[in-house]
DNA sequence: CGCTTTTGACCCGCGC
DNA sequence: GCGCGGGTCAAAAGCG
């Protein structure tokens, strides 16, 4: 498996585990979709030049808008016919459009969890509909919710109990 | 009954 | 100043 390592950043506890979702539409999908689906990832030094300036701050009364939390993204290139890649955390759809890259819309996602303000974001690749790009936004400072009873998982644990 | 998804509207930044 | 693009919120509906 692949561990993610930012360049600076103490995302250490960020562990990639992709089990393909098994939780509501595995029923009758292509078997090899839920399959450990992640051919390669890439990740995104902050880029800090796609959201310039505040990122929120909208019309919501922008306070104190520090720059103290990073904004570190990174993304993950999963080649899988669905989009729905569950990590073990919760999320909550909060939007979908449609670029003009892709003829796919792109999905928002943000963890629902208290302080929680992760936000993932899943599109399409344009050439290949069948690569599923995946991009994380901010950190989880809280445990995984669930846990996936996925070999690969009990591995991860095994290891890190020893 | 509670939560998640869905779709449209709204807002902001930037380019022309 | 207006238009475009992108991003987020919000209300209602659907599902478990």
């Amino acid at each position: 498996m692949v561990v993610v390592e930012q360049s600076h950043m103490d995302n250490s506890h960020l562990q990639s585990r992709f089990s393909a979702s098994h939780s509501s539409l595995n029923m009758g999908i292509d078997p090899r979709a839920q399959e450990h689906a992640v051919s390669e990832f890439q990740l995104y030094s902050g880029g800090a030049s796609g959201t310039s300036g505040s990122d929120k701050a909208k019309q919501s009364g922008k306070k104190g808008d520090h720059k103290g939390t990073k904004k570190h993204r990174y993304a993950f290139q999963t080649r899988s016919q669905v989009d729905i890649l569950d990590d073990g955390y919760r999320w909550r759809k909060y939007g979908q459009k449609v670029v003009k890259n892709s003829k796919f819309p792109r999905s928002y996602y943000k963890c629902t969890h208290k302080g929680c303000n992760v936000k993932k974001q899943v599109q399409r690749n344009t050439k290949d509909e069948e690569i599923v790009v995946t991009t994380y936004e901010g950190l989880h400072t809280h445990p995984i919710g669930k846990i996936t009873d996925s070999f690969e998982q009990i591995l991860l644990k095994a290891c890190t109990t020893s």
